[in-house]
DNA sequence: CGCCGTCATCGAAGCGCTTCGACGGGCCTT
DNA sequence: AAGGCCCGTCGAAGCGCTTCGATGACGGCG
């Protein structure tokens, strides 16, 4: 069962390689200088017994774990494949500076947090999906727990914040529709519901895409179910009979929108256009394809990940940090 | 910075419980008897304090980690939200075992299973979308380190494998499709690179479906995109002009097959009856929506972690579990 | 030519916990 | 009434590592 190696310990190593353990120590930390023909031995020695460190005693001994914390909002209605995107991104970013990833569900709430920060079983933490009014965020910053938050809640002083810069990707998208010709421009706005938990981040897609406008651009906010998307257009056509343009910031109401739209008799992709706020596979599901910016998953993660590890080595890191958006075309 | 409860240990609170040490571990353990008057003083002190043990002490003294690792084949092509779903079942379950969970990405290999391994970082593991010939499954042959795999590799001799009962999807499809009334019935299967990859699943539900129907059931293989999916439903109603049912088990071809069938002029839920093996939403996507069988991602992942601490406990579990397949009417 | 700073290395002291053996005091047995 | 047992508790040893201060050896400098 047991195979060779089982058990290799700095002792093994370090009388194979005829050095003292502290020795074996110091060639693998690099704190303090060692020849070169010693840390050769020593190096070969790691690598005939496949050693590896014990992570428990290293904790103990140095106080760093080498783990960092991720904590997904798995429970709600959130967009899976988008959270999985970040826990990948997350992962192999921590593995690319030696850290493991321990993954924990939102619902261990605050004294999910207090736990793992008391029993030092990880060096920092990436909370995912930040409210605005996030009990979580309060217990964070009682706990003094290094960590990173992807989101913004209402009150971001003295904490690391990360996120997509919603502001620019409204803007883009506007930008986008200006450029095809359209003069009438609206923003299909997201659901009363997901308003109503992060408001932060919907208020500003739409001051993005308004910017200087004027009434040439409008915001509409619109609940997702085929029967509503079909009311909210028809009312929107209506009242803006020029409209050439719409960008769609509600993930499950794009197929329904581009239904709306070819019921009205708009050709998408030739006197119409449609530019869409969220994951590829929405704005590649339609008829035709639809540009579209999303929520950079692996960017948001490799640098949520990037900007712990700086904390963690005492090197500081800038308060907020927005993300470009990037729009696709197709 | 550092709140209040910072670097409580096992010694402050046997001196406020007025108890040594080990006495506080026994009770917290209960692997000794103590007086319930004892007892009681010293979880006071420990709710008093907020004390949690130091993860890295007690792996180091106890050989016990209290953490499972989880690893993911996050880069392919994997439909996301059932791994999210997954990932998900499995900390809910080990939470609720006093368990962590590492995540770890397959791409690590076999090399990042003897670094877990080595580095007793954690007990045990998960390996989840094992293929028939996977380097993943020697390597953890050779570490005898606790494990159970989801899904089954050509040769599981001593594994433990837990998946969902292929034969059985394919039964329940017909037998739902039979007792419709159709007589005629076809499984539209799989694209060519999922048989390739994993072959046994695919040949499971194959076999589950004809079963002992002889010549009124059959198996198409099928590409999954449009215009190969169209040409597939013609050729099939062609052959089997008394067509009647129809199992999907290839979910990025359900909707293309809904259209073709539209075209053939059949009447799904009326003169017509489609059954998809695959995901909810694939299922609840189309109109009108299909009744289908999933992957029971959650039961799959709580089922593999049961089994993961019975192993770690010294207990013994089936070499091979085979989930119940639940159709869902809609 | 002897003194001192540097460099490479060693040994020992913990990190916070679990666990083993020991030990005193009741209670049951005879 | 005395011996044996079990129960509840304690103290000490150690898990494998990092880190600090100490120690030789060596060379450069005055």
């Amino acid at each position: 069962m047991a195979g060779p190696g089982r058990g290799v310990t700095i002792a093994d190593v370090a009388s194979r390689a005829g050095v003292a353990a502290s020795t074996v120590s110091y060639v693998l930390s690099g704190k303090r200088s060692i020849s070169p023909e010693t840390a050769d031995r020593v190096m070969q020695a790691v690598a005939d017994l496949g050693y590896h460190p014990h992570a428990g005693a290293r904790s103990l001994a140095s106080r760093r774990a080498g783990v960092i914390a991720m904590m997904l909002p798995l429970r709600d209605g959130m967009h899976l494949p988008v959270l999985m995107q970040f826990a990948s991104g997350a992962v192999t970013e921590a593995r690319r500076q030696d850290q493991d990833v321990l993954l924990m569900t939102a619902d261990e709430g605050p004294a999910g947090l207090a736990r793992v920060a008391a029993s030092a079983i990880v060096d920092g933490l990436i909370l995912m999906d930040v409210e605005v009014r996030d009990p979580r965020v309060e217990a964070l910053r009682r706990l003094g727990l290094p960590s990173v938050l992807i989101g913004f809640p209402a009150d971001a002083e003295g904490l690391t914040c990360v996120d997509l810069d919603f502001a620019a990707a409204g803007r883009v998208c506007a930008d986008y529709l200006a450029e095809r010709g359209c003069g009438e421009i609206a923003l299909l706005g997201a659901s009363e519901a997901v308003y109503a938990r992060r408001t932060g981040f919907a208020e500003r897609v739409r001051e993005g895409f308004l910017g200087k406008r004027g009434p040439s651009a409008e915001v509409w906010p619109c609940p997702d179910d085929p029967v509503s998307v079909q009311r909210t257009v028809k009312e929107l056509i209506a009242a803006k009979p020029d409209l050439a343009g719409l960008a769609v910031h509600n993930e499950p109401a794009v197929g329904h929108v581009m239904h709306a739209l070819a019921d009205a008799g708009k050709l998408v992709g030739e006197d119409f256009h449609v530019v869409v706020i969220g994951p590829d596979e929405v704005a590649e599901r339609t008829h035709p394809q639809l540009p579209s910016v999303l929520v950079p998953a692996e960017t948001l993660a490799e640098t949520a990940v990037r900007h712990l590890m700086r904390k963690l080595d005492g090197l500081d890191v800038p308060d907020s940090t927005l993300i470009e958006p990037q729009l696709t075309l197709r």
